[in-house]
DNA sequence: AAATCGGGGAT
DNA sequence: ATCCCAGATTT
């Protein structure tokens, strides 16, 4: 048995087996590229079955790259809310732009133009390619160099770079004429279902017999891979500032910058606790001393960076939320905004900014006047840019990550029960 | 080459 | 708890 032998094999079996037992996904019920498209950028580091509702609804509001294009962005950050990585949805509606205007809306078939898109990589490109137009492309992921590094009993560590270019020279040797779609497919189909992480289904795979991985008894040792770090942590002090008078039952968020973590999405204010900061030795603890001391540090941050009156009523939850590459621990206080003599003015050109009649009594620090005048404004009831009042009606327009989304949900539910209590308690009260 | 960028399901 | 998932982009 040659190393060619084991290759045709591989090929050949492995066509057979996709084409015998391959799942029934909305994807694969078409072959419009932008479809396969945006099914590739949505399974980026992202399981089936947490893709397909997200996709459905994606590709009813936008059934086409034109629909994609002309979308406002927040629409589309809103049908990506829970997915992660947002950059994803603003590259793929970057690309439907590029596609729109220089290629009159269709997905061309031209490989270098496609891998120019914004959001595809070697990976995408290869996958739309070959899944959409049948090219011999490789479209190598996690699930294929598992899959080569075992069959082929390779020890590179695949998660350098270097590994996964060696092992789609490899990828693209074994696609059979004419076959590329079904066969790339069939990789990554035999590695979700059949050649898994923890426990291979070896004995029921389609090329067991000459799989060297196996055969070497190493299977569950392949592939090769570097751990990653652990995310590191951090302290965060959040603010579930309720409106009061006319803004009752509403809450204030904001929106993050640009770019980096949570891009564009909307939040709670909160702050980080500066590592080694005093308050980060009390943040495990649990009684009123600590909450009043942590509550005080994000109102009086808070109130530095945006001139809100913000007044702490009590702490509320803890949170973990847990990214690639960080842990966040987050402590969740219910605050107001009281700007009722919360700011007095001493000196000529400078003024003292202080909270006092809100409670904070170390929240006050000197600026120059015309930094002062922005804080006077907020005070006044204006907000800083990117802030805004917001009611559970509005939970429809904005894009939360998760952990806020949670947070805000099990307000507004509270506060639903909340009213429909009162209710109750007024009718049968008055009504007696 | 290493870090950044989400979230959840399986083990 | 740990891994890793149909990865891309930035540093």
């Amino acid at each position: 048995m040659t190393a060619e032998d084991a290759k045709s094999f591989f090929s050949r079996e492995l066509l057979l087996w996709y084409r015998a037992s391959k799942r029934d996904l909305p994807w694969r019920r078409s072959r419009d590229p932008y479809r396969i498209w945006v099914s590739e950028v949505m399974l980026q580091q992202t399981r089936v079955e947490t893709v397909i509702p997200y996709y459905e609804r994606f590709m009813e509001r936008f059934p086409t790259a034109v629909a994609l294009a002309e979308a406002p962005e927040e629409e589309v950050l809103k049908l990506w809310e829970g997915l992660g990585y947002y950059s994803r949805a603003r590259n793929l509606q970057a690309g439907a732009r590029e596609v729109a205007e220089l290629y009159g809306g269709a997905v061309p078939d031209d490989k270098e133009a496609v891998a120019r898109l914004k959001g595809v990589g070697p990976y995408t490109a290869g996958a739309i390619m070959s899944i959409a137009f049948n090219r011999p492309e490789p479209a190598v992921d996690g699930n294929v160099m598992r899959v080569l590094s075992r069959y082929f009993c390779l020890e590179d560590d695949i998660a350098k770079p270097s590994t996964r270019k060696k092992i789609e020279r490899l990828a693209v040797s074994l696609i059979p004429e004419g076959a590329a779609s079904d066969f790339n497919q069939g990789l990554m189909e035999l590695g979700a279902l059949v050649c898994t992480p923890k426990s291979p289904g070896c004995l029921t795979c389609p090329v067991m017999a000459q799989c060297a991985g196996r055969l070497a008894g190493k299977e569950r040792e392949l592939p090769v891979k570097t751990k990653a770090k652990p995310p590191r942590p951090e302290l965060r002090l959040a603010a579930l500032i309720v409106g009061t008078g006319p803004r009752a039952g509403q809450v204030l968020v904001r929106r993050r910058p640009d770019r980096g973590l949570l891009a564009r999405m909307w939040e709670l204010p909160h702050i980080e606790l500066a590592k080694g900061s005093s308050e980060t030795a009390l943040f495990g603890g649990n009684d009123d001393a600590v909450h009043r001391q942590l509550a005080r540090r994000l109102a009086a941050e808070l109130m530095r960076e945006t001139g809100l009156p913000v007044r702490p009523l009590g702490w509320r939850e803890d949170a973990e939320h847990v990214f690639s590459h960080i842990h966040w621990h987050m402590r969740v206080y219910t605050a107001e905004l009281d700007s009722s003599g919360a700011f007095r003015f001493e000196g000529d050109d400078r003024t003292w900014i202080a909270a006092e009649a809100a409670g904070v009594y170390d929240a006050g620090f000197f600026c120059e006047d015309e930094q002062a005048a922005p804080l006077l404004a907020a005070a006044a009831g204006d907000l800083p840019p990117g802030y805004r009042w917001i009611g559970p009606e509005d939970m429809g327009e904005l894009a939360f990550p998760n952990l806020f989304l949670r947070i805000l949900n099990a307000y507004w539910q509270q506060e639903g029960n909340a009213d429909a209590m009162d209710d109750e308690m007024t009718n049968g009260g008055m009504i007696g």
